[in-house]
DNA sequence: CAGGTTTACTTGTTGTTTCAACTAGTATGC
DNA sequence: GCATACTAGTTGAAACAACAAGTAAACCTG
């Protein structure tokens, strides 16, 4: 073992074990109310909603699994469920017949519609109400610190919007 | 559908987005290493690190399962893997015979200090260099403050250690 | 332009997590 | 003091995600 570790300051400390905690907490404070309210998972609607910022809301399966973090197997899964919903639609690029597009049918693109105010209600409820107009920008600019670390090449399309 | 939806200004959705992109790649950027240079999954070592924590190394396993924000089966699941490989210890109490103590083993210590250092350091890569001194108190005031929306009965003892 | 490599995605397989009973122990009410 | 309700934890089946292999199309290279 190494005893050249760099422990971390008490602030440091304090700062990491309380973002760590939200970290572990968020995901389903978010997951609950989507689950109920629209029968949806995180993840779930992170597809649709991401599909629904896209220029004619399509987007290769690769680029959709980039931009939600995701493999393309579990894409793959997910995107199946969404298609037999009725969300979601499938079909292979004219251009490279090896990519697929997936697009938002018209009932996905309500059901975001229908879904996003139960979703923007409770990030507000849990992070932007609970901070000042102040923490909000500081909180940018940390999380883009950060992100710079945990996705250098920007594959989730965070950085330069 | 409501049409009195508290929408995100520009700040507060970029300032969002960018924190929503950090929670989901912090996981896995953090299992990633611990996989490879322990073999214990991020949940795993927390279990172990909340237990080499607490006094006598020694936690009910409903206490555990609230500080590690799992179900009372995940951690069952768990720590009948850990168990197996020595490293945790289970044992009916004596008070309330109904309630089971979990306890580290001496391997299971020498595992804690011996995987510290490489989590240390993923966590200092990955957060802590990329902030300033200043960002890290802010980072802080801000973690606070959600949490508080997230866990107002302080389930993972975060707010008041 | 033929053979091999790379890319894009899908389909099983394996391992976790979750969900729903189930067991055991403790407290409460009549 | 015995029935009932509640608490703590385990266990087994279903859902889910991750990993690995497979298929098919496009690219590259001589």
């Amino acid at each position: 073992m190494d005893d050249d570790t760099r422990w971390l300051t008490s602030d440091e400390l304090r700062a990491w074990t309380r973002l760590e905690a939200v970290v572990e907490l968020l995901p389903g404070a978010l997951d609950g109310p989507l689950r109920r309210a629209a029968d949806l998972s995180h993840y779930e609607y992170l597809v649709i909603a991401k599909l629904s910022e896209a220029p004619d809301r399509t987007l290769r399966m690769s680029e959709l699994a980039a931009r939600t973090n995701a493999t393309l197997p579990r894409l793959s899964h997910v995107s199946a469920r969404l298609e037999a919903r009725g969300y979601l639609e499938r079909r292979t690029c004219t251009d490279d017949r090896r990519a697929t597009l997936a697009s938002l049918t018209g009932a996905g693109w309500r059901k975001v519609i229908a879904t996003a105010p139960e979703h923007v209600r409770s990030v507000r409820d849990i992070v932007i109400d609970a901070l000042t107009a102040e923490q909000i920008v500081q909180l940018d600019a940390i999380a883009t610190a950060v992100l710079g670390r945990l996705d250098p090449e920007d594959h989730l399309r965070m950085l330069t919007p």
